[in-house]
DNA sequence: GTGAAAGCGCTAACAT
DNA sequence: ATGTTAGCGCTTTCAC
């Protein structure tokens, strides 16, 4: 007689054994009715008697049942879930969240965070696959967050912030990289600074790439030739920046400015800097790029770029959300946030404060 | 003839229509075979002919096939995800995040993280209805990072990260907060304090209730006797942190020393005492809880008790990875993570450095 | 070695 | 007003 109920104890009424969750079923069992009926209960459809409403909402509540997140994306189109998809849950990635996490409020979307766990290099079209597995079912629409946008080709909302490839058919949100080195090389060349190094970033990246641009075309508007022999490359990375600046700095002719390509870089070259016995600024100043937390506890701290990264995450969810709404494509669309120089003490007229 | 496929371009294979995923049916009609040989492929099941397989394998490859997270995680029981639930994505859980991810690595599984969104006010019994909503389907077990953890009951693999409540029966991270707080005061007391202020934290949550016992009873080992008019509620809130720091200073007989039970307080705190002209540490010493980023860019540089939030996620990981790899429920189990120290500049002998 | 069929938990037609 | 049924995309017996 018994309608179909997970095995769990017998009838009158617990709900499902230890470990197992409370289903659909479990409440109709125990309120008597059919799982439609109680799907309807949950959903606010018509044609429900008000006392039975009322008697399975008591089941539903007694019983703690939320109806599965699985189930139901499998079955409905829409989710109402974004998801944001990092490499890995470091510094850059976190404060987009934060601002995804803002801009969620009041849209009635919820936010999921996918995390690939830092093994990127292990699989490369990571961002793809996982796309595949969560787009569609489970979250209508994505934010990608991860360093190595390999060109995803995918129709369907997605919005990539910063993707260090070239501009893209996604709709992107970036920092404007050109103009905040523009900024910072700029601010160099104001304090009087005339043999300015670059510790340059990853070659591949278009973030890099234009973040030397930026110096170059400060340099030209200036008037000042860019000596070549004054870049050298460090990848982003600490170590080859550190190994970069090193070379800059034990050159015949020193630059008495180095503009970092990020802040790791410029930390790195402040270090490199100190193991030489040169004082920052006195003797040497630096500019880093992104403004992370950290640049600020720097010694001395660093003047830096900032690149708004909870800007880039409001406005990707915003997009996005005009996009699930809109149901257009949104080609093309691609933010492009100003950047802001932040002056710390890294950098000074050369020759030092004196 | 062709085996039923959602609605898409004629034969032939082109992926999906625009918009659409490719599922296993895709996969499956482009090869010629079947979705379950589909699926042994996928699932490296034997009993597939070795030419069947590369064959499958390549139109896979082609079409970008992935199975879907949803599909999948409803008729399996293991999804190898683990969930984190964050009331928001603010700088505690983001630390907490950040240590999860360190420790997700090489277990095999998978790292999502939810958010609240911050509306947690709005719906109290959040983390219950999420966790009926995500366990035993989508996640194997869940890491539960709000600030108001009301006595979760979930029977199921689920650790706890700093619950706010009194002890549960879940298994739970927190940081010894009677020692952190014991080593703040012992530090003030070492330094020559005797009339040491608390401004203390929300009185409904255990870490603050255990922070000024930690005040208390290091005055009682020292021998001093503890003025209850010295102490002021803060609330773990700014603004009420301010005022309690000001009553606190505007007394007849003002405290030499201030012990905030959150980094929060404490950097209100030195507010309060800028204000009325008082300096930090000259006048008086600070001493916070937290060690949180903004806490070393304070002026001055606050004197803290570091309680290793990162530790705390890694801790979570590993104590769920066992409970789900061990099947035993580890009831009772509560790791206590040791506090530190940290030492900066707003904390001195009273009356000053002089 | 391969395919047909059942079913995970749920929703939305379509009966009754 | 309620129940029955089909099916979302996938895995897994169980036939063939």
């Amino acid at each position: 007689m018994e309608t179909t109920v997970p095995a769990t104890d017998g009838a009158g009424g617990r709900g499902p054994g230890p470990g197992g969750r409370v289903t659909m079923q479990h409440v109709a069992a125990e309120a008597g009715v059919s799982v439609s009926t109680v799907s309807k209960v949950i959903n606010g459809r018509y044609g429900v008697a008000s006392e039975t409403i009322e008697h399975v909402t008591g089941v539903i509540e007694r019983l703690g049942f939320e109806a599965s997140l699985v189930a139901r994306s499998l079955r409905n189109q829409r989710t109402n879930v974004i998801g944001v998809l990092v490499a890995d849950f470091e510094p850059f990635s976190t404060e987009v969240l934060k601002g995804a996490a803002d801009a969620i409020r009041g849209t009635g979307f919820e936010l999921v965070a996918y995390s690939a766990g830092g093994r990127v290099d292990a699989h490369v079209g990571w961002e793809r696959r996982y796309l595949s597995r969560v787009m569609g079912t489970l979250v209508d629409g994505a934010v990608l967050v991860t360093p190595t946008v390999t060109e995803v080709q995918y129709d369907g909302p997605i919005v990539a912030v910063d993707p260090h490839t070239g501009p893209s058919s996604m709709p992107t949100v970036t920092a404007h990289n050109l103009q905040g080195a523009t900024l910072a090389v700029d601010h160099l060349i104001g304090l009087g600074h005339r043999r300015i190094g670059m510790v340059t970033g990853r070659p591949d990246l278009v973030s890099a790439q234009l973040r030397e641009r930026g110096y170059r075309e400060a340099h030209a508007r200036a008037g000042l030739e860019v000596d070549e022999s004054l870049l050298a490359a460090g990848a982003f990375e600490p170590e080859p920046a550190r190994a970069a600046a090193r070379a800059l700095l034990t050159l015949a002719d020193p630059p008495t400015a180095i503009f970092a390509a990020n802040d790791l870089s410029a930390l790195a070259t402040l270090e490199a800097a100190a193991e030489l016995g040169l004082s920052v600024p006195d003797d040497l100043s630096v500019v880093g790029f992104d403004n992370i937390p950290e640049s600020a506890l720097a010694d001395p701290p660093l003047t830096t770029v900032d690149q708004r990264i909870r800007q880039m995450g409001r406005e990707a969810i915003t997009m996005l959300v005009t996009m699930i709404a809109g149901e257009h494509p949104l080609e093309n669309a691609h933010v492009n946030l100003d950047t802001t120089l932040v002056v710390r003490q890294s950098a000074t007229t050369p020759g030092g404060t004196s």
